[in-house]
DNA sequence: TATTTCCATGTGATTGTATAACATTACATA
DNA sequence: TATGTAATGTTATACAATCACATGGAAATA
């Protein structure tokens, strides 16, 4: 790596932020996760799928309880356990991400390889963008190697105004 | 900045991980912030003062309710909200941080200086260690300025396994 | 095919985290 | 003393996460 700035997806592709065409985004995650756990031998189950896809409808952040009771309008189970489960599932298969500091989850927009992700939260419109980087690429790695702490995972989540809310902001 | 290394404390320095003498960490902490306090105005009360005393007693996070049990012992308040405010007074003039992956609080353990702290966690004993950047000097600073995202605060949180756990941890 | 095994789902109950809403008290100062 | 403000206290409730246990179905094995 040459420049910090080489860490990190350009700009203009962070989804979230940028203008894109959104109607592919939920049937385009699917396709990818059906794939995925057919290759790996994973299950994706009725509850799995339905989870993600409600995570994929918008490039926001859904708290588990608002999950749950989407779910049990679509007439699966009503209890948390149900929505945590097919979250763990998500999350541990890099299919979803955990967003720590709103304690909400949100669809990986770029499920197929392994990465350290990085968040921009907006405060004013929630939606949320994620930024790839490599693993061990951060500041805190160097600090971390020469102290002996083994870093197994990390969360980085910046919160601002996104560029579409800097109007609101101001004023 | 000229390396990564250079944003981040030295290693030897990361208090928490550190051999170093914790009798001092309470009474420093407390006479710090006790001057923070008076030189801005702000009110040091005895309920700030106790929670701030839980915090440095050592490097470890505290969770909301804990905190409220050793208050109720001490006679203070035992309702969430004596303990939120208290941590919130806290948190807002740098005087304790909040650890967003565990939903809870530690002392900051350099109180003097406005910064974006970064944070190693250990998963086996849990002790917590700050470390200290320099704000924006993060990689996300410049997706975040090339998207024209603004960055009011940033949490970075490192989990692993620090240098006193690793043989537990490879057993 | 029958059976066993494993995994996922479902439910009820419980614990932990955080805030809303409102009443009261302590303190500074006019 | 009267008044405004900040801090504290209390009740109740919303939101987040986990435990324990029962059920059911798919896949593997005999």
């Amino acid at each position: 790596m040459t420049s910090e700035s080489s860490k990190i997806n350009s700009a203009a592709g962070l989804l979230g932020f940028a203008q894109h065409n959104h109607s592919t985004c939920v049937s385009d995650g699917l396709a990818t996760a059906e794939t995925r756990c057919a290759a790996e031998g994973l299950r994706f189950t009725p509850v799995r799928r339905k989870v993600l896809e409600l995570l994929l409808q918008n490039h926001r952040a859904l708290g588990a309880y608002t999950i749950l009771d989407r779910l049990r309008e679509d007439g699966f189970g009503s209890q948390p356990p149900v929505a945590y489960r097919a979250l763990d599932f998500l999350v541990a298969n890099g299919l979803a991400h955990k967003i720590e500091r709103l304690n909400a989850f949100i669809a990986c927009v770029h499920p197929s390889h392994s990465h350290t992700p990085a968040f921009m939260i907006c405060r004013l419109c929630d939606t949320v963008a994620e930024a790839q980087s490599s693993s061990g690429s951060w500041a805190l790695g160097d600090a971390a190697r020469a102290t002996g702490f083994r870093i197994e995972r990390t969360v980085v989540e910046a919160e601002g105004v996104c560029p579409a809310c800097v109007d609101k902001a101001d004023a």
